[in-house]
DNA sequence: AGCGAATGTTAGACTCGTCTATCTTTAGCT
DNA sequence: AGCTAAAGATAGACGAGTCTAACATTCGCT
C-alpha cells in the first residue's frame, strides 16, 4: 500500500463514514463534510477512480473500492487509538480530542500507533465509545440504535456519542450521556416529539436530534 | 503568529540549523540538507524574504529574522520534546525517533507538546542530549567542544551527539557513547589521526570524523 | 409526463512546491 | 588581474489540490 497525501487520506475516510450511515456517499455530502466545493470532489474522485480506491460512474453513488476501504481503516484505527491515548495517557477531555486526531492521524507511523494502543491496554473502542480496528483492518461497526428507538419504558446502555461536536460533547457529560450509562426511557412525545429519560438518578427532555446522536444497546 | 505550511518550517528548521553551526546558511546547503533542487531553495527564499521570516539579498548569505526565528524554535522544541517523549513514555530507542519526530513536528498542537512535555517530568534534553527550548522560545545552545578537541589526558563528559543517522546512533550506543558517560582521552596520534578513548572500563580508538559528531563539556 | 430544483460534471484559472535548463554572479587559484 | 569553477538566480514547466462559472443530468413533485 503506497504512501496517500492527507487529502486523499481525507476523503476516503469520509466516504467510508458517509457509507457506513447511508450505503453510498454523494457528492454534495463529501464536499460539505470537507468543506470543498463539489467540483473538487469531482475531480478527486476520478484520481481515486483511476487508482483504484473507489469505484464512480459518471452521476453516481460514490463507494469505496476493498483497497480504499482498506486505507480508510487504517486511517479510522489511527484515529480511535490517537484519541484514546490522548484521554487515557494524556488526561484530556473527551470534546478535546477529536480535532488533534484529525491533524495526527495523518503523521503517525503504523509502529506508534500500535505502541501507542499497547500503552494503554489495547482498548476496544475510543473516548465516544466506537470501536477501533484492529492492526490487521478487521472492525465491526453495528448499525446501532438511537435514543430515539426506545419505546417508553425501556432501558438501554449508551454504548457511543457522536464524537465531532466539542460543544455537545460537553453538553452530553453534564446530563451524564456517556458511553457505559444505563437509561431508561419514561415518555415519549408522539409526532417526533422530546423523549424523557432517566440516567442514574436524574431525568432529562431531550429533543429528537439530540436523541439520534446517542447510541445505545438493548439491555 | 500564522500557520505555516510544513515546507516553510522544513526550511526555517534547516536554516536556524545551519547557522546555528556555521554562522550563516548558503542555498546550496538548504537544498541538500531539505534534498530539493537549488532553484527550489531560491523560490522559497523569495517567499520567505517577503514574508519576513528571513533576509536574503542576491547571491548573499541566509538568515533568519526574529520572526523566523521564533517559528524555527518552536519548531524545535516540538522536534525535541516528541523525541523525548517517544523515549521516555513509549519505550522506543534512541535511532527511532528522529524520523517519527520529523513527520509529527509539523502536526503536533502546542497544547499536546506542552501535556508530553509535562508528562515526561518537562526534560531539559532530548534523549541526544540536544537541550529543549521552553514554551517561551528560551533556548541557548551552546558551541560544544567535540571529542576531537580533548587533548591527551584530558576527561570529559559527553554532553550531546548527532541525531540524524539511525545507524550512526546504534554504534554509539554499543560503544557506550552516551550522554551523562564520562570519557578520558588516552592517545590522540598526530595529523588528524586517531583518538583512543577511555569510557567506563573500555577503550576505543575513534577516527575524527566520528569524534566530530561527538559533544563534549569540559568536566 | 414534464418541469424546476437539486445534484453532479467540466472547463479554465490559480497557488504551492517542485523540477530542469540556462544564465549570472562570486570566489578561488594561479 | 584574469579565468574558471562553484554557487546562486531566473525562466518555464508541471502535478496536486483547490476554486468559480457554466453546463449536464437526475430527481421529485404535481
Amino acid at each position: 500500500m503506497a504512501i496517500f497525501s492527507t487529502s486523499v487520506e481525507d476523503y476516503l475516510k469520509s466516504i467510508y463514514e458517509l457509507s457506513r450511515d447511508s450505503g453510498a456517499a454523494a457528492t454534495t455530502e463529501v464536499a460539505a463534510r470537507l468543506t470543498v466545493a463539489p467540483a473538487s470532489v469531482s475531480a478527486m474522485m476520478r484520481r481515486l477512480t483511476s487508482q483504484g480506491l473507489v469505484s464512480h460512474e459518471r452521476y453516481g453513488a460514490l463507494r469505496l473500492t476493498k483497497k480504499g476501504r482498506t486505507v480508510a481503516l487504517q486511517l479510522v484505527r489511527r484515529h480511535r487509538v490517537i484519541e484514546a491515548y490522548l484521554v487515557t495517557a494524556l488526561g484530556y477531555a473527551w470534546d478535546e480530542v477529536h480535532s488533534e486526531a484529525e491533524r495526527l492521524e495523518h503523521a503517525v507511523s503504523p509502529e506508534l500507533i500500535n505502541r501507542m494502543a499497547a500503552a494503554i491496554g489495547e482498548p476496544g473502542v475510543d473516548p465516544h465509545g466506537a470501536p477501533i480496528p484492529t492492526a490487521h483492518g478487521k472492525l465491526e461497526e453495528p448499525r446501532d440504535r438511537t435514543l430515539n428507538d426506545l419505546v417508553p419504558g425501556e432501558k438501554a446502555t449508551i454504548v457511543r456519542v457522536e464524537d465531532e461536536d466539542p460543544e455537545l460533547l460537553r453538553y452530553l457529560a453534564t446530563l451524564r450521556f456517556v458511553p457505559g450509562a444505563t437509561v431508561s426511557c419514561l415518555k415519549k412525545e408522539p409526532y417526533e416529539g422530546p423523549l424523557t429519560i432517566r440516567v442514574g438518578s436524574k431525568t432529562h427532555i431531550v429533543g429528537p436530534p439530540l436523541a439520534a446522536r446517542i447510541f445505545v444497546n438493548a439491555s
